[in-house]
RNA sequence: GUUUCUGUAGCUCAGCAGGAUAGAGCGUUCGCCUCCUAAGCGAAAGGCCGGCGGUUCGAAUCCGCCCAGGAACACCA
């Protein structure tokens, strides 16, 4: 069904044209001057260049014309040639009846569904997660969300950093620790055990350990390379052995991210597309793209409308092995092959803008991807501390996710149970829900290129522009719907019932705010995944929330005498509580029975 | 140095296919619980939208130049 907004627009470009002005010009948006009209439309002082004639009197003409229009109660032409415009209650009513009668709120199907693969997290293996992990995660997952519900085929992969050096400085520190393993013994051909060597927690161990000697001891950096080189030749015990790094640390991450409510498609990582490399590169190298250069093989990606200049892809490193680069263009050519997409979404940190130039223009060119695909980068800020600066522990260490989660869950349990009187089990849990909601909203309500302050003191406030607020705000709503139904109400409603909806919710303007915002959904949803643009749902639900909050405020549910009056108020809950489930959903975070 | 992003209220942020009096939240001040959850509602104070020019009837928004801060700039991911 048609967009509210777009059938605001189609009523006054038939007025512009009645009025014997261009149609084009009756572009409607909601009023900034909300104590003027509800909408306004600005098309008159646009158009007075081409017809030569005052805005005012455009306007004028183009108001006449709206005289008999059932879709606006009032228009003015104001000086010097804004139209101000209020919906008919009638028009809204009957839009917010068919909203309610549809599927997604009226949200039509794309006209052509996409394929969209969306890369986030990026988690390390035998890493913890860490802070750093905390945006891409929540964005990322909100961006696949929104996109899903937008109607599009979404794919979402977690592309683990599960190859390269790293493995190799494991392998080393291990065969230094447990020599004795029976994956260091390379004239063993039996059966490797089944069970790891090693725990999660030791296994986070050993990596810094590794790291730090390889920075001060030639020697073992040199023997880790080796072992690297070694595991990506396919030594058999050293394969078995990250098999078991990799089987370890991803029950890890996965419950880590579930515990974060973040999901995905694929557990690929860099490592599954090693294979594809050779034949790619040489392919690369064949059709005269590839050179060497400083013993790198590489690809240039200059073009003549750049205002700097570009170093040249990196697709293999001096000594032959691949880096960065390599494993994200045949992840590239892994994704056409396997899916045809339409777009490639990276959902990384901003800082490796370059990085992905650099790949997006040598698959291009190479014609790793196909020329219409489009891959995008979606780089995200910097997560900053309140000081301003990035995030860090007291001591300066990077803190790791599960921390800091637990942290803002126990100031939340804390909270609740200081103002309520809910029992212990009852509490923990909504502690975490409201935790979740408090750190989720308060990163997406940002826009997700910019830096951002991560105050934990702000977000367990949870006062104004929160996501308790809107838990608050739907716990409200459920609240009243329970005790309608403990009296006997029926609160299983048809929302068709908005046809014929009752006058009294309208006629007060709080009311009339809550239906208004309520019809602008479809055109947030589109905005939000065209723009990828989570934070638009944020302000679109806050709003709501203010405007449903002030109705709450002064209309007596509960208590209202008249039945049939009650019963249009309760449909009203469950539709406002139905869109408030559809955002956060999109958000990445549900709501507690009570808080 | 080059490129690029950012600069809006004391603080954290929206707004940027140009439009009326630049919006929220926090904080500050003042109201509102005999009434469905006050994590709420209502109101007030607080701004030369970094600066200077330009385009335009009209600029926070578009263009140019400055100033300030961040980031990236070939074999780390």
């Amino acid at each position: 069904m048609e967009k509210f907004i777009v059938k605001l627009e189609n009523e006054m470009k038939k007025a512009f044209e009645a009025a014997g002005y261009d149609g084009s010009l009756g572009r409607v948006t909601v009023s900034n001057r909300p104590d003027l009209c509800e909408y306004q439309c600005n098309g008159a002082m646009a158009g007075a260049k081409l017809f030569h004639k005052a805005p005012i009197m455009i306007a004028e003409d183009v108001v006449k014309q709206l005289g008999e229009s059932k879709v606006f109660s009032s228009a003015e032409a104001v000086a010097p040639g804004f139209i101000n415009l209020k919906v008919s209650e009638a028009f809204l009513t009957e839009y917010a009846g068919e909203m309610f009668a549809n599927d997604k709120f009226g949200l039509e199907a794309p006209e052509k569904q996409q394929t969209i693969v969306i890369d986030y997290g990026g988690p390390n293996v035998a890493k913890p997660l860490h802070v750093g992990h905390l945006r891409p995660a929540i964005i990322g997952e909100s961006i696949k969300r929104i996109s899903r519900y937008a109607g599009h085929k979404v794919i979402g992969d977690v592309h683990l950093g599960d190859w390269g050096m790293p493995m190799g400085q494991i392998i080393t520190e291990l065969k230094e620790k447990k020599p004795e393993l029976v994956y260091f013994d390379e004239s063993y051909t039996g059966e490797y055990p089944e069970e790891p060597p090693f725990t999660i927690s030791e296994l986070e161990e050993i990596y810094p350990v590794a790291s730090g000697k390889c920075k001060k001891d030639e020697d073992y950096k040199k023997r880790a390379l080796q072992n690297t080189k070694e595991l990506q030749e396919g030594r058999r015990g050293y394969r078995e052995l990250w098999k078991q790094i990799l089987k370890v640390s991803v029950t890890d991450l996965k419950k880590n991210y579930e515990k974060l409510d973040v999901s995905f498609d694929l557990w690929m990582g860099e490592s599954d597309v090693d294979d594809m490399i050779p034949e790619m590169v040489d392919k690369m190298k064949a059709d005269g793209f590839a050179y060497l250069s400083e013993g790198a093989l590489v690809v240039d990606i200059a073009e003549e409308s750049d205002k700097k200049e570009y170093p040249p892809c990196i697709v293999l490193k001096s000594d032959g092995a691949s880096n960065y680069e390599t494993t994200d263009l045949a992840t590239i050519k892994y994704r056409e092959n396997e899916f045809n997409p339409d777009a490639i979404l990276y959902v990384v940190d901003k800082r490796q803008e370059l990085h992905f130039i650099q790949v997006f223009r040598t698959a291009k060119k190479c014609g790793l991807a196909k020329p219409e695909t489009s891959l995008e980068f979606i780089g995200f800020g910097t997560m900053n501390g309140s000081d301003g600066t990035p995030f860090k522990t007291r001591d300066g260490g990077v803190l790791r996710l599960e921390y800091l989660l637990g942290q803002i869950e126990d100031q939340m349990y804390e909270k609740i149970s200081e103002n309520k009187d809910i029992p212990e089990d009852e509490a923990k849990k909504t502690a975490d829900i409201t935790a979740l909601a408090a750190i989720k909203y308060g990163d997406l309500s940002n826009q997700a290129s910019k830096d951002y302050v991560f105050d934990v003191d702000r977000f367990t406030a949870f006062e104004g522009d929160t996501g308790p607020y809107l838990l608050y705000t739907m716990v409200r709503i459920k609240s009243i719907l329970s005790r309608y139904k403990e009296q006997g109400g029926d609160v299983n409603r048809d929302m068709r019932g908005f046809g014929e909806v009752h006058p009294a919710l309208l006629c007060g303007v709080p009311g009339k705010n809550v239906f208004r915002d309520m019809a602008g959904f479809s055109q947030m949803i589109d905005e939000a995944f065209t723009e990828r643009a989570p934070h638009k749902v944020c302000a679109f639900a806050y709003r709501l929330a203010n405007d449903f909050n002030s109705f709450y405020h002064d209309t007596k549910i509960l208590a209202e005498p008249d039945e049939s009056k009650k019963a249009a108020y309760i449909n009203l809950l469950n539709a406002v509580l139905e869109m408030f489930e559809c955002c956060i959903g999109l958000l990445g975070f549900n709501a507690p029975e009570r808080m």
